[in-house]
DNA sequence: TCAACATGTAATGCTTTTATTACATGTTTG
DNA sequence: CAAACATGTAATAAAAGCATTACATGTTGA
């Protein structure tokens, strides 16, 4: 199972076109520098090796330094869990493909009444029902 | 096409656990009130309120206001797009399963010399070579 | 050895994110 | 109509994110 803290990890690491970029770069390049990839991108050295660190930090990226250099590969796993989750959980919903909110307004109307509280709970929930899986 | 920057609302919108749980609320009870998630969970209603504009200007989730309450329901599309994405991206390096870096280590020390660079150009690149699908 | 090299760290500035409390607006309903 | 209700807005503050330049450390090779 996934920890929220590493997934959230992930999903900030991947929301920045620029870090995507740097990961794809990894990906299409393995065992390559950190200069190697600095020297594709438009920001300085030293940004590029924090954005880098932070994919680390997520396990997006692997390194293994040899000498002076530090070569990186990119790690798969982390997309992959996440892509298995969705998968499991959302299959239900993409069978419609698209959502029709008018459709769901009515479910809505005849079927209320139903609990919605799911965190931690100001209310006294206690347990959750079914969400929340991580 | 997903253009870079929706991409970017779209992870680091789940790139936070508690909005997450929220969206699960949201998914397992559609057409609920800010009220009724907010209740179930630990933060000001007004926290609750930002995190669900951050969900929807991500089209995570669609709302629709009638009288003084507004319904709230998932819009699973966007994620279904980077599933997508990810599965015709990634199926090849999903193959072998787990990542093994001494054997990308060999290859690397092989077949050396190709060109890495990638984003915009600090160097003469001009274009790119199959990375960054956004 | 010593210069070029590859990476790493420090100090800093600006913007964005996340949260708070207090108040405002509009809507039901007794 | 007025009280309770549901949402929205304002002002504020602490923390995190993203970038910079300048300097430090360790490695390779003529």
């Amino acid at each position: 199972m996934m920890s929220p803290d590493s997934m959230d990890a992930v999903f900030q690491a991947l929301g920045n076109a620029q870090r995507r970029r740097m990961l794809d770069c990894v990906k299409n390049h393995p065992g390559c520098s950190v200069g190697q990839v600095a020297s594709g991108f438009d920001v300085s050295r030293v940004a590029v090796m924090r954005h880098l660190a932070v994919l680390e930090d997520a396990q997006l990226i692997i390194s293994d330094k040899r000498g002076r250099t530090r070569h990186l590969y990119m790690n798969a796993v982390p997309i992959q869990m996440i892509h298995d989750r969705w998968t499991s959980e959302y299959s239900a919903l993409w069978a419609g493909r698209t959502l029709d909110i008018k459709y769901l307004a009515e479910q809505r109307a005849a079927a209320d009444g139903g609990d919605v509280a799911a965190g931690k709970g100001r209310t006294a929930t206690g347990g959750r029902q079914g969400e929340s899986h991580e």
